[in-house]
DNA sequence: TTGTAAGCGTTATCAT
DNA sequence: ATGATAACGCTTACAA
């Protein structure tokens, strides 16, 4: 009989339930506990007005007690607005990643987002969980991914995807890119200037990356005798990598009297290898960077390279996300792009 | 009439503002565009057995269409378990954090957690800022933040929170440190050994730090002619604060053979200014850093440094939020420490 | 000042 | 295989 009773409905049940071990506390608990209806207690938690100080009080006091923390996912179905962007990474080590992900923070924060930050750790399956997840729990998702659109698509289902640092041409999605060809452009006439005709390169990607397409392309323009051949590629980003690429191109190709990196990792390895091989810097051997990080000062002899705002990569990506979920088209072309700017050292 | 009969109650309700212009297709609309119930919309959604290929086929359309998304609101309140970590940082661009954050995450990852991070960009109002968001949405806050407890508290209200970097003694929260009194006396057993006897030290921060504490603690030991007039402090925590605290410290006590930085950026600022100065590294004077960043390893001469295990450290953090989200104690003393390890290479 | 009722969008349970 | 119904925990009307 007491069944019947208890079973009427569910406020009852929830009496029953209320001593449970180790449930959250909710708002119901606190009511209860203050002997106060629901409403009070979200006046109360909220700080509205139109509550008595003494109640108020009281309410505080059993919120207290239970620790009570309102649940966000309740308050996120009936407040709306509060909106999360994922951010995904290959790898927050390298000194790049950090810089675009502080535009992208800063982009965001002043939009009142939040941000899911992954470190893919140069995976494409943890890429690909990236996805899966974040397609479920950001409202839009901003990264580095290596797979083609297709696979992209299965795992973002529908959610805004803006892809870091993939030309506009070759994703159907939005993206926001590093204008490559202008970069290696002055770069390579920097090095032809000085009087360089053999000139290698050290890439990050197997394939056809366009860093490496506008070397060649800008190696037949200046008519040297540079091909697919002097091309190393060296897969892990780091400066090991590019002492390691050094290493190998140095064999391959002794004649060269500068080398083009992939990035400014892969540039001081390349000067390191360089001077071990009893080769100076620049003298011996000249060396050209890309990305303009920070460290490329701090080593002897500083880095020249070709420096690309970080920041303002990272800005721009939250831009197309603010333009996707308005219903607008993404920027494309050059206003996705950010341009590289020569920055002349001593290693170059 | 008509009125009458549409409003008859939710669902016709619902009916009417279908086409509302610009809200977000709920599983309902779904439900209604293919003809079946929400239920079997959530069945072809989640991909759950018990459901006919064609129907399963006709609702994806549907959804398709309709450019439907889950809430995640509406998930998370009925399926638990899904957390959410903030992790606060002071600056992304000095490459210590993103070590620390790299550990976090990779902690959280392992436990299916999302991380939110924010960038406090060394400004404490931006850290209480951070708290009030993260306290409403996240499980649990991880991070850097100088103000005191009772501040903190204010802000935190209730959800569990770790301090990085803040000994155990100094806070009621639960934390995770670093040993800064070992390594302290590694390093400066290293430099009295080396026949150093006037050392200054370039602090990060006013007031009495541990850093500090231990350094003045160790010249006391070690019979040196340094107290707190041998400090300088450098605010900005990078390569240029330790240049300018250098060129200070310079000023004040040129008798200087060694000198102990803050961290490594601070370290390698000192070793740009002494050579400015005419003072070679390290023969001229010995630089000694506190970080072991990857850094050190690059610049010229190789920076000598009492090294952290980052990662370790944000997964220790990790590990504390663990242990206060399970109603536990949170590991407090050695254990809860991270030692740092004296690297010698050339600078000291 | 306080309480009642409805609804936010989803999934679980139990029928059918 | 599909649907009806009841939660989930909260806030926003509206009523008292």
């Amino acid at each position: 009989m007491p069944d019947t009773v208890l079973s009427v409905p569910t406020d009852n049940q929830r009496a029953e339930r209320a001593d449970d071990a180790r449930r959250r506390a909710t708002i119901h608990d606190v009511a209860r506990l203050a002997g106060v209806s629901r409403q009070t207690v979200s006046r109360a938690v909220n700080d509205k007005g139109e509550i008595d100080p003494g109640t108020k009080e009281r309410v505080l006091e059993a919120a207290r007690l239970l620790d009570y923390r309102p649940s966000r996912f309740a308050r996120g179905l009936v407040q709306k607005g509060a909106v999360t962007a994922g951010l995904v990474i290959p790898d927050l080590r390298n000194p790049f990643f950090p810089e675009v992900a502080a535009g992208v923070l800063e982009a965001a924060e002043q939009r009142g987002w939040q941000v899911v930050v992954w470190d893919s750790r140069i995976d494409e399956a943890r890429e690909r969980e990236a996805l899966d997840v974040l397609s479920h729990q950001a409202d839009a998702v901003v990264g580095y991914f290596t797979d083609p659109d297709d696979i992209l698509a299965r795992h973002i289902g529908g959610v805004p995807l803006v892809l870091l640092e993939r030309g506009p041409q070759q994703t159907r999605f939005a993206a926001v890119g590093i204008d490559a060809a202008t970069g290696v452009e002055q770069g390579m006439t920097h090095l032809f200037g000085a009087g360089h005709r053999r000139i290698g390169m050290l890439d990050g990607v197997h394939g056809p990356s366009p860093r490496r397409q506008a070397f060649l392309e800008q190696a037949r323009r200046l008519g040297l005798p540079v091909d697919e051949g002097w091309v190393v590629v060296c897969p892990e980003h780091s400066v090991a990598g590019g002492e390691s690429g050094m290493e190998r191109l140095l064999t391959e190709r002794p004649g060269i009297t500068a080398v083009f990196g992939f990035n400014d990792l892969i540039a001081i390895g390349a000067m390191r290898a360089a001077r071990r091989h009893g080769r100076s810097v620049p003298d011996g051997l000249a060396v050209l960077g890309f990305d303009g990080l920070a460290l490329g000062e701090l080593v002897e002899p500083a880095l020249t390279t070709l420096h690309i705002d970080k920041r303002r990569l990272g800005r721009l990506a939250v831009e197309q996300v603010v333009r996707l979920r308005a219903g607008e088209e993404p920027l494309r072309g050059a206003d996705a792009w950010v341009t590289p700017e020569l920055v002349v050292r001593a290693s170059a």
